[in-house]
RNA sequence: GGCGCCGUGGCCGAGUGGUUAGGCAGGGGCCUGCAAAGCCCCGUACUCCGGUUCGAAUCCGGACGGCGCCU
């Protein structure tokens, strides 16, 4: 995966492949610690329903990444990466080797092909500027987009209301567009070259996985969770609010909706979440090994440490 | 056995002589700081066989299947 010799390992996948155990596995055997690449399971107070790295596996292994921000805390792919660099070389500097974990592939990326380092831009010009973006009509923004910045608007097939303000946001608040950053700016950190392996699983494993994952989830407390962040004042458009299954959960909670149901609304979501996120694996991350997840995780531990140690 | 109603793509469901209904499910894809997010694309189906017609999923007849009622 980029240049020159990997300074660590990434273990990426869909949801509910494994990836966790795999992660902790290896980093046993290689004297590793794991940094999760996740954006939901950084969340304090979500360990239930982002399924986590539960306490014995916190234990075993340093983990980095892990539910160390609140649910009001944005987190974005240039945090992840600039942190990412510190705990990787925090990491190496103990002699011990890096095992980036996790499900969110564009975090991944932004340390491998880093994003440019953004420039300062006034938060609160620009909470303002978001209020008035959200009140504007999608080809109102898209419009916006194209004139403020047309290289970046006409390099989709289709430019998304996110996208699109981005893009007027960069524009508006930095006096630069955004094509101009990404084409000219720097880095926001040292590219950073790793030996990356995806877990794969047949689709019906995969659901059943899944859904079984959800069960299980309903059974250790998940309500209870989605309880506890609403008690503790957390508004539903929090940042890390909108992870699957979080609104269907409280929708369970003031008995909209029958338990079966939920599951179910939830499994689906899951399931569109994990297709996407193989489709990101597929096509963004060069040179990835796929490992079959129907494998026991010991034998898939001792393969990656094979590998490992031949680099 | 008789009478009536119905038979649309994986499911639900409009249409009723000549344009792709639509929804759900499923699949493929995009992605340079909201990414567990946001967004795009993909199905010519009408139970079968005859007939009428320039033309039928739509009309007529029959077969088969389902449902209901009757004897």
């Amino acid at each position: 995966m980029s240049t020159g010799p990997p300074v660590g390992l990434a273990i990426v996948g869909a949801t509910a492949t494994g990836k966790t155990g795999l992660a902790v596995a290896v980093a046993r055997r290689l004297n590793g610690e794991i940094i999760g690449v996740d954006s939901r399971q950084a969340y304090r107070g979500m360990e239930v329903g982002t399924a986590a790295p539960d306490a014995a596996e916190l234990e075993a292994v340093p983990h980095h990444g892990i539910g160390f921000l609140d649910a009001v805390q944005p987190y974005s792919a240039g945090d992840f990466a600039r942190r990412a660099g510190g705990w990787i070389r925090e990491i190496t500097g103990k002699g011990r080797v890096p095992i980036l974990a996790g499900g969110t592939g564009f975090f991944l990326h932004a340390l491998t092909h880093p994003v440019f380092a953004e420039p300062p831009m006034d938060p609160s010009r620009r909470a303002e500027l978001r209020g008035w973006l959200g009140s504007l009509a999608v080809e109102k923004a898209r419009g916006w987009s194209e004139r403020l910045d047309p290289v970046w608007s006409g390099k989709l097939a289709v430019l998304d209301r996110q996208r699109a303000e981005r893009a007027i946001e960069v524009a508006l608040l930095s006096g630069r567009p955004l094509s101009w950053w990404q084409e000219r700016a720097e880095p926001a950190v040292e590219p950073v070259s790793l030996m990356a392996f995806g877990m794969a699983l047949p689709p019906a494993i995969h659901r059943a996985r899944i859904r079984g994952r959800i069960e299980r989830q309903f059974e250790t407390g998940w309500p209870a969770e989605v309880e506890a962040l609403r008690a503790a004042g957390v508004p539903a458009d929090a940042p890390a609010m909108n992870a699957v299954g979080y609104r269907e959960v409280a929708a369970f909670l003031d008995g909209d909706t029958g338990r079966e149901q939920v599951i179910e609304a939830i499994a689906s979501q899951s399931w569109g979440y994990a297709r996407r996120q193989r489709t990101w694996f597929r096509h963004q991350v060069p040179d990835l090994r796929w490992l079959d997840a129907t494998e026991p995780i010991e034998h898939l531990a001792e393969l990656v440490e094979r590998e490992w140690r031949r680099r």
